[in-house]
DNA sequence: CTTGACCTTGCCATGATGGTAAGGTTCATA
DNA sequence: TATGAACCTTACCATCATGGCAAGGTCAAG
């Protein structure tokens, strides 16, 4: 299987494939005559599991430790959890940031005339926010 | 007044600042006989609305584009308008991305025992998702 | 006159991804 | 058999906003 059809089969793109092998989350994989990377069932699996990793929004880093642990017969699940509980608290702080950005968005907006005039409460809130 | 005390009196960072600068959001400053930019009240102003602009999550792009409105007298506030609304849709798809994240995450989170064992419902899920 | 706090420019790094360029390989078809 | 399309390789650059560091100039107080 060449890197062509393990991106499509995985929906990762052949490039980004190439970046994580150099990026040491995949060991690099056997190589034909000509150079051309080769992947097995195997290695399909594991670019599977970065791909859902990283739809979750696990960093590369992260997902190196989540892959070592998913290969590791002695792993504990407690460290793994650890692992979650932290991208899911960075993931709500994330959440409380775009949602403030949103509420203040929306009363900027609804303050807005939209006549064409000079007038503009979006840009007075810029200025000189009258609450923040 | 230079540009370390514009700093502090805006919240940004020297380095930010003479970013900005050189992204064409400010125009250059007077300089000192020594080089030093000189920073006038105006210019603080500019820079108090950069910073309200980002923190509400605005590119730097998109505030080339404020700031030139905020400046214009003969602006329309339709334009304003739209482009607060482009930033807020942005906004709002993030915050459904983001909040599917959560809520996959918490599920996986409260199938975990976390009991020291090698079971783990985080990498089952990850290995092959029974739902996603 | 020295010292410390400030300023200058320029370069490199982040993180995940995309693009492009220059070149080699493979295979089907004319 | 030759050619062209479709694939592969590596290497470099770009994104976006921000931080860090280094080497050097400036200023003010002691």
């Amino acid at each position: 299987m060449n890197i062509g059809q393990a991106a499509t089969a995985t929906g990762l793109s052949a490039k980004m494939i190439r970046h994580y092998e150099q990026s040491g989350l995949l060991q690099p994989t056997q190589r034909s005559e000509a150079g051309y990377r080769q992947y097995q069932p195997k290695d399909i699996e594991i670019l599977k599991f970065i791909r859902r990793a990283r739809v979750l929004g696990f960093s590369l880093a992260d997902i190196v430790g989540l892959l070592a642990l998913w290969q590791n017969p002695q792993r504990s699940n407690t460290v793994v959890k650890q692992v979650a509980q932290q991208h899911l608290a960075e993931v709500e702080l994330k959440l409380q940031e775009l949602h403030a950005m949103k509420q203040t968005l929306q009363q900027m907006i609804a303050q807005c005339a939209a006549d064409g005039g000079a007038h503009c409460a979006i840009l007075q809130h810029l200025a000189k926010p009258t609450r923040s």
